[in-house]
DNA sequence: CATGAATGAGCATTCATTCAT
DNA sequence: GATGAATGAATGCTCATTCAT
């Protein structure tokens, strides 16, 4: 929580990064930009971050450490049906939105070692296995389990849902659909998973 | 097909961006460095396109045309177990990593109107979903559901799979995974998906 | 002296400067490093210096007022050998190696009009003639032959000592030379000097 | 030799670097204020050198092979007085004036690694001393002489000489010389050297 | 005395693009 | 078809300096 003047200009240049980063990219967002966005001069930019590099570091601990919160907020035992768990996930994973898309961005260029989005999805998936276990919903999980499921959980559980978070608003321009629309259908395939499906197709 | 020497140029121009933009984004890709890796002059990427939103947008078409006969082909009737069919599908889309993931980035931005990416998943959903009609595998479709089912495989089927052939480099090193593994877990995961084997636990 | 705080800083601002010209020159100096260097905030350098240029005219000045008062001391009348006199001079000048680099440095941009250096060798030729003359080891001196005699102790006297300070690391580096080698080398040719071997050697 | 447009404007370039890093200092320059000077877009520089420094390099380089092909030149077995001899070389090494300069301020900072200025002085002293010992005026010369020979013409000899030059118009504005007046008392002085007119006084 | 924060001009360098040859 | 040379705008970043606290 930013407390003088200081924080809370470092404060709004990420928040303005975030913007500009989710919307032209890390390399198409100009450090210009940021400071025009934020209305102070662009050398104050450098007072607050040693380089652009920084800025982006910085995005990433916050999401971070928002994440470990918010896992731990999310997680609590409570009867709760599984869909309405999901939809939480979605509501909370929907404000992260435009990090969440900047961190995939960075993670998709091959030439950088840059794994934020992997790190990230990773803290979210032990967090909850994390709170999961401690519930007792299931028994100890074994090494080789403990990798299948977060395969399993990254692939087909985060993925489905980030990029139709990520996707949702040029989905709907492209096909024109309304927002509710597309939401009710993601939600019944989601629940209704992929494979699945076919077998009872056929 | 490349027939003359400028029509060779311009495919290891393209070829050269498709590396150079999967490996450093498109806006972090300078006309320099491509003609530098093809070994030309920057003069002369100016006389075969436009400019550089040019050679993405031919990048584009490429895929978009090579997707339309590849589907073609794929899609032939056959018997064939639909674990294998996914394995071809992942062949064929682990050629394309680098394009789906020039893509995607650009797709991600929210600023700019390109859809690319889901374009491109459009085609391949659609096509294949033609063929199997085709082949009476199924009855017709009313409209929803063909939107239903659009929805359903580009976000629990398409992405999985998408997502996977693009972040598999960087989760195995992440993880200290090697290849293989990888591939059988998320197989594994993708089959036997997501909410199905939630049930089981349970 | 300094006598407090106040004072203290000035004197290790003047320090830092005097380090940090002599290793990166004036322009190649910035406030920002000087004030790290010293561990202190930038802007406290202005309380203390009006602007960059005013440190450079302190550290002239401090090496000025120290000249005068190292010619009073070491002119006093004694009988010592030229050689030891010298070798007392080089140490003397050794110590302000930094500063002397920087005058001349300053001194060679034709750009500017900036003559600290011609002045600070005046000064020094000056005083010591004055000790002379007091110690009646010569008689008067009319105005040409002081004209004469500063020239011939800048040029053919202190430039070759103050270019033996200068570069005495660059050159034990450059040529693999240890420092007592090079200072007797040195040393030899001085007394030995130029003009006058050749004649020798013919 | 600028054989066609390129190379005319390379050595444009080169020409006003020289011009003014003499006057302001290599850290003093911008790459704005030689563009300028040329008359060229600023980035059109960097289409002939690779940075600042290389701009720097490319002068050294040239100043060089000017001294490999000057010492050949002015080392031809000839009766000339070695008063006559100096004066040219006087002549020569004041063309070179600027350069000198430069690399002079450029060695001096102990910051970095460039010794250009005794690199340059060690191609002049060993060139000429090659044709004077094809010339027969000495014997061979050992090692440790040879080594004398260097330090004995560097510090006596070229810097007395190269500082006169470099120093002359500042000190003819500071002294009120003109400078003809200065040229004659600095030859009399590095004739009828430094310690040789002590003893004369004596 | 000293700091944190800011400013605007300037820095070296790179960019996409153009065009005569 | 391709090159060498150039351009002007923009890039990320640093500069000396200021000033309220």
């Amino acid at each position: 929580m930013p407390k003088n003047d200081g924080d809370i200009t470092k404060e709004r240049i990420l928040k303005a990064a975030e913007k500009l980063f989710s919307e032209e990219g890390f390399d198409g967002t100009s450090m210009d930009k940021i400071a025009k966005d934020v209305g102070i001069n662009k050398g104050s930019i450098y007072y607050h971050f040693k380089d652009k590099n920084d800025i982006m570091a910085s995005l990433f601990k916050k999401i971070l450490s928002d994440m470990y919160e918010h896992v731990d907020y999310i997680s609590r035992p409570m009867k709760e049906r599984l869909e309405d768990k999901i939809k939480r996930e979605i509501q909370y994973l929907s404000d992260k939105k435009r990090i969440l898309s900047i961190l995939f961005m960075e993670t998709l260029k091959s030439g950088n070692n840059t794994d934020y989005f992997i790190q990230c999805l990773e803290v979210m998936i032990k967090k909850e296995l994390d709170s999961t276990l401690k519930n007792g919903n299931v028994g100890e999980l074994i090494e080789e389990d403990l990798e299948k499921y977060i395969v399993y959980e990254f692939f087909t559980g985060m993925m489905p849902i980030i990029s139709f978070i990520m996707l949702k608003d040029k989905w709907c321009e492209y096909f024109k659909y309304d927002e509710k629309k597309l939401f009710e259908h993601f939600m019944e395939a989601f629940v209704n998973s992929h494979l699945k499906a076919h077998k009872f197709n056929k």
